[in-house]
DNA sequence: CCCAGGCGCTGAACCGTGTAAGTATGAGGA
DNA sequence: TCCTCATACTTACACGGTTCAGCGCCTGGG
């Protein structure tokens, strides 16, 4: 039981090859009549066209591209990628488009990749994550014109992110409210284009607040978190970069003996079922991490397909009240 | 600049493009020292064979497939899986060969993709993970002759697994010996293969333990954990089938007034971050899942090449002792 | 000396698709 | 009637590998 191929289609139909590639791929060069019978033969068939001859003849691959740089200190992150993946998907498939992961050990690698799926056409397009603030594989993926799509902060390249800035001040002011004036960012990775974003917003609302970077890790959180609490005006609300590490602060409070939240506000930068579980359940910047895989997805299909693709902004993430935020009792 | 072919090197060496291929592939019908020749210009282009041609011709593809059952619901069991992809990719680069990874709907349209991808050449081998207790893609597999690694209990094709029985039954042992006789296993999944044999060692370990099944969620483990504190004779140790649940757990038995570990021990199947960062931190059932990945693939390459392959038993999860477990302090 | 047979290589076909170039057909205008 | 021109196709080749049949050459045995 072999594969229909287009000359089995064509055979059926009494009609050339050629006029079953224009037929199946909407160009002119066939008459409707023909092009209708073609394609009722094809659907009879069950016909899939091989995406290797495709590839080969210099058409479309229908694969994109995700290269992911995971150094093992960032495990943190995780379900971001699994969430942003899943939202991938959801588009992809709606397009027949398949996904190519490759792990690489850094940028460079990571380059020789776009390099390489790119010239074997093994690849339509590339997606990029974890933008830098100055990132090369950028230049790399203008210069050899690769469609691509950056979920990230927008710069050079059509992006899908959120205004962080925005969340930021969402969640400085709403801590203000509550009566803190001494606030500390525990962020994360320095190098990491939002970061720099998010702290730039942070200093702005809070021009007297504090910055710790970490990498991510539950154990870089709890450092951090030791660090400003041990500082002579010590912080009443800490905004951490992601949960695990804000959980790690949570843990790191009640050893120095603070009440949360009485002594000490906490939010965490993204939402995720931890968030919920722990005790007390924290307060988070939550956002829909699906849509900007569904969003960048659709980004770069309609960069392949040659149609126009601006940056698109997601809702920005927004505050989730729950128990480790309140009222500031710590009088200056 | 366009990449180098086959037929750049045989000009180069002086030679026919298929003896240029055989002298890469490793195949009789080249002398030694003209392969060496050829190689070394190989080399010294920077080539790279493209897989597309490949896949035509009826070779290698060098991609393996993964297809993913995602129902929203399972959102817990997310940190296996980038766990899993990591360490399949650790061994894949290696061999370079990609993964293409796509997420389905059901196990109908999962078997859709395997004969697609298998006619098209577009993979050499399939992934599987999820085994169920009765799983049409094993036939699947087997009907359509595609080589496959299942990521799972053994069974017709081969695997990658630990003896969950083992844990099981040290997990038992262990909370017996603190002195617990009545304990319950809030299960995931029923219809998953490893589901199935958990439960059966747990009860063959413990014939009067209760079992209640849950779909892997916060909120389900939370109802399963109030539905056996209810009970006559509650049990004084519960063993959860994932973290998120054994989370959700102790909020539950915090809102019941019971103190952890003295009025109840907690295990969770599955470490994580999350379980050291909780309070109490959790006892766990932890696993080298990037193992997993990196022997499943290792299995299914094996298999690609023609080698022999038989499923492989990976170090069975053990117990990390923290402060969720202690001595039974309720008298019966 | 002759012939079998292995070695080392060449040439060509083939995989399934896309597409440029060429060809028949018919309509329409001068 | 003849020429143009668009339409609707066909033909042929390219893409970059793999593989099979075949061919010359060398070696060794009878």
């Amino acid at each position: 039981m072999k594969r229909p191929t287009i000359a089995d289609i064509a055979r059926e139909a009494g009609v050339s090859k050629g006029a079953v590639s224009y037929a199946l791929n909407g160009q002119p060069g066939v008459s409707d009549q023909t092009r209708r019978r073609i394609i009722a033969i094809a659907h009879r068939l069950g016909f899939q066209a091989s995406t290797a001859a495709r590839a080969l003849a210099g058409a479309r691959a229908k694969v994109i591209g995700l290269t992911l740089h995971r150094p093992p200190r960032t495990l943190g992150v995780e379900p971001f990628f699994m969430e942003l993946i899943s939202g991938l998907e959801a588009e992809l498939s709606t397009q027949s488009y398949a996904l190519l992961l490759q792990m690489v050990p850094d940028h460079h690698e990571e380059i020789a990749y776009y390099r390489r799926w790119w010239t074997e056409r093994r690849v339509d397009g590339m997606l990029v994550c974890d933008l830098r603030t100055h990132d090369a594989r950028i230049r790399a993926l203008k210069e050899l014109a690769i469609p691509a799509a950056v979920i990230g902060p927008p710069g050079e390249l059509p992006s899908v992110w959120s205004d962080d800035a925005v969340s930021m001040v969402e969640a400085v002011e709403y801590l203000a409210s509550l009566g803190h004036t001494r606030i500390a960012r525990i962020a994360g990775l320095p190098d990491l284009a939002h970061t720099a974003i998010r702290t730039e917003s942070f200093l702005k609302a809070c021009p007297q607040g504090i910055v710790v970077a970490t990498d991510y890790t539950a154990e870089s959180g709890a450092r951090a978190t030791r660090r400003v609490l041990n500082t002579h005006d010590r912080p009443t609300a800490l905004i951490y970069d992601n949960d695990i590490m804000a959980v790690a602060g949570v843990a790191v409070a009640y050893e120095a003996g603070l009440s949360i939240p009485d002594d000490l506000s906490i939010i965490a930068w993204d939402d995720s079922p931890i968030c919920s579980l722990v005790h007390p359940a924290l307060t988070a910047l939550t956002r829909d991490i699906g849509a900007y895989g569904t969003h960048a997805a659709r980004l770069l299909l309609d960069l392949i397909n040659g149609a126009e693709a601006r940056s698109r902004s997601e809702q920005p993430a927004h505050l989730v009240f729950r128990d480790s935020t309140g009222r500031c009792r710590v009088t200056p």
